[in-house]
DNA sequence: ATTGGGCGATTGTTCAACAATCCGACGATT
DNA sequence: AATCGTCGGATTGTTGAACAATCGCCCAAT
């Protein structure tokens, strides 16, 4: 038992590539960290990010802090102005439609498949987690519960690639939420449409789910045009 | 008029990063580099990029190159092994539905959206380009005057973003076709498909247009699918 | 009030070095 | 002879320091 994984790698392949031993490089945890300070709230849109600082509060190399930003401006979190340094991104009020685009092309193009049983039923859990939260009365819950209802939709799909779009659009999203801080009541309005859309799905009418979803949709982006001052 | 710009810019302002002068920086031009040898098949899909040896041959540091090799390897046209190195991406033949799963959802809901007369005729001129490039038997412009048609498409529903994952997926594409070599008569195949989807779209019927074209990438993917050893 | 010129700060890029890791070859063991 | 460990070379990952280029800003001069 002195090297398990070189025994069993043997039959292996691909699959090391992906299962590797997650030891991610300094460059990705840099990364992750900001991801999650901006998740989080603690950078808000427009903040500049200096190299320096980050490099000094993280205990990193300059050039490394450089690569991570690099990962994040490709997600679109950051955006870098050339000799000025690099921001939080920040959505004008065209963004909100443009990212709204393409949640209607993504979601619905993935609920319109159909999708099996068991990514029906992981819906399903989203919608009840939603529901929970909302009982609990739990805010930050219930946010989180309608991005993996919304998730679990794409999932649908099975395409990775189609995944990681999604997930970078909510992530654009999550930003956005932190700079209008919406109202307590906002985000239990769409629990009813999460359990009709479900419902749908259940009922093997995928057609009619997209229907939901689109409209959901449209009033969910009108929603946030009237916030963010239009 | 020796401070032009000085002048202008006062009343600009967003705009001035757009328009910037143009001088991408070094990372980004070697990344332009790479792409476009990628692009004309001059780096195979499974080829490996050595630092170092980029790095002397466009004469610049090899950080530089590791920050290009982060852009490119957000794009998907190159993979990173830790501690291996970068390698060109190879589609697997999973890959292959998955790409045309986020074509789907990406191209049928543009079109579906309408579109303005504009985007309409610039659908109409990549039609009349490709039956340019066929009367000339033209492989090499035969191809991009499809993937204009398909961008055009995409363009339709006006969002950046949507634009952007259009240009990534066909990049893509353009990958995978130099590993399999198609042969000439299907290039020819979609002719008459596209300038069937541009007459509905000038009739005002997005909505036939939109199952046209849906039939289309289908059909597609199918081929691919066969040439591509399933 | 506007123009113009420094000035400090930050980014863009390079270079050199080192640790960590991987690959392949060579040699030892059964 | 085949397998296994080990060693060495090569490449990546990361660091730290350095320098030029550029930007924003303050301030002086007109």
């Amino acid at each position: 038992m002195t090297t398990p994984d070189a025994a069993a790698g043997s039959a292996l392949g691909a699959a090391a590539a992906r299962l590797r031993v997650a030891v991610p490089s300094v460059a990705d945890r840099v990364a992750a960290e900001l991801r999650l300070q901006l998740a989080e709230g603690a950078l808000l849109p427009g903040a500049r990010l200096t190299e320096s600082a980050i490099a000094e509060d993280l205990g990193v190399s300059r050039n490394t802090v450089r690569e991570a930003f690099a990962e994040l401006a490709a997600e679109r979190l950051v955006v870098r102005h050339p000799n000025r340094g690099v921001f939080v991104a920040s959505l004008e009020s065209g963004d909100i439609h443009d990212v709204y685009t393409v949640r209607r092309a993504v979601e619905v193009s993935a609920i319109r498949a159909g999708g099996s049983p068991e990514r029906v039923a992981a819906v399903r859990a989203a919608v009840e987690e939603g529901k929970a939260a909302a009982a609990a009365d739990d805010e930050e819950a219930l946010g989180t519960a309608n991005q993996h209802f919304h998730r679990a939709i794409v999932a649908m799909a099975g395409s990775r690639r189609l995944d990681t779009i999604m997930a970078q659009v909510l992530a654009e999203m999550r930003l956005f939420f932190h700079k209008a801080t919406v109202d307590a009541h906002f985000y239990r309005g769409w629990l009813p449409d999460n359990e009709e859309i479900c419902q749908a799905l259940e009922a093997g009418d995928p057609d009619r789910a997209g229907d939901l979803l689109l409209a959901y949709l449209d009033r969910s982006e009108e929603r946030q045009a009237a916030v963010h001052g239009d």
